[in-house]
This record gives C-alpha cells, structure tokens and sequence, in this order.
DNA sequence: CAGCAGATTGACT
DNA sequence: GTCAATCTGCTGC
C-alpha cells in the first residue's frame, strides 16, 4: 500500500462534518527534530465557525485567536486551553469561512518510543493519545504550528482505509456547555469499537 | 471506580 | 477579571 498525502481539495469542501469522518482512519504524523511520530486519527470533532456556538469563531468573531480558523482548508489551527493544554485543529472549507475539524484521538502506530518519552510514560497506554490535549503533547507540537499549512511538519496521510459508515459512531460533543442548543449536536466522531477512543456510550 | 478540584496561559468584555 | 473545545491525580466508597 502506497500511502499517499490527501490533496487540499479533500479540506477544501463546505461539509465539515463528512470531512470529519472521512478523517477517521487517516494517518496524521508529525515531524519535529527530523523524529516522526503520529498515528491512525480514530476520533473527530466538527466545528463548523458561523452557525456553531460552540466554535470560538461562532457569528464571523474575527479575533487574533480565530484568525488561522479564516484560513484556507489544509491550515493548522492550533489552540491554548486552560492554559496548559494544546488543541489540535484542521482548518477546512474556504478563506474567510471558520470551519475546522478538532482531532481528538490517535491510536499510536509511529515513533511510540519518542511519545512515550514525550508524555514521560512508561509504557503504551490508552492516555498516551486519548485526548486532543495528551495528543498534542506526545506528537510535541507546539503552537508555533498554528496557522502553518499541513504538509510540512504536519501531514495527515491516507493508507487507502476507508471507515464503513456502519463503524462510525456520532455523539454530542463535551466540555462546551455554554454553547446550549448545539452542545447537543452529534458532531463528534469515533471508530467503533476501537480501543484508541473513549469507551462507547 | 466514580467524582471532584486544581493547574495555568492567552484573549475577550 | 473572567472564561476557555481538558487532563490528571487524589479522594472516598
């Protein structure tokens, strides 16, 4: 198999949400310090920018914060939260329209010694990647990446495996209360019954 | 094993 | 000053 980088049109459509399935089961590396690290994307979150309250960029906010989110598909959209925790974002559709894909978790398939090294763990876990925040850390990335075009330190790679619809699973999104009626939207995706995620509700 | 509090940085009101 | 798309560790049962 012949692992090839998705082009931008793949980030360049208008449905967030089927590019954030799509993603699921793509294989997103990182290469800092000439060490690859990464692995298999096994759950998403969609973040669709004007119609979406819980998007930082919700209404068209323009702000320092949200500006890679403006960007072109295929953008990095890197985030600070709770000030210790780094979030990892796949900017999608077109200039001037916020939408972004959160990658949530990976099951670890590259450079697992440099991660668990990063994470200062002692073996592989389920938290080594279980989370947008312990992602980040293992796959070192750092917000100087924000606003920076995958394909460089950043690349998510298609081994040509696709997820049946039947494996995905949709449930509404965490950790966004304030956002009301649209906290309840399923727009969170995961592999089915894959070790990697949060376990199945 | 469930539940809760603490950590800590940057941007917005 | 307050809030934010979270994780971890400690508590108590």
């Amino acid at each position: 198999m012949t692992p090839t980088i998705l082009p931008l049109s793949f980030y360049q459509r208008s449905d967030v949400v089927a590019i954030s399935k799509e993603l699921l089961g793509k294989t997103l590396l990182t290469e800092i310090n000439g060490q690859l690290t990464g692995g298999t994307i096994v759950e998403t979150e969609a973040y669709a920018g004007p119609e979406d309250k819980a998007c930082h960029a919700y209404g068209n906010r323009r702000t320092k914060r949200t500006e890679p989110m403006f960007q072109a598909g295929g953008t990095c959209y890197i985030y600070t939260c709770y000030g210790i925790h780094l979030l990892l974002n796949i900017v999608t559709y077109i200039e001037g329209i916020p939408h972004a894909v959160l990658i949530r978790a990976l099951e670890p398939t590259f450079g697992v010694e440099m991660m668990l090294k990063r994470r200062n763990k002692p073996k592989l876990d389920r938290t080594l990647t279980g989370g947008p925040g312990a992602l980040s850390q293992a796959l070192g990335i750092t917000k100087d990446l924000s606003g920076q075009p995958l394909g460089t330190t950043i690349r998510i790679k298609d081994h040509g495996t696709a997820i049946a619809s039947d494996n995905v699973m949709s449930s509404p999104r965490v950790g966004i209360a304030y956002a009301e009626e649209d906290a309840l939207l399923p727009w969170r995706f995961r592999i089915k019954d894959n070790p990697w995620t949060s376990p199945a509700k």
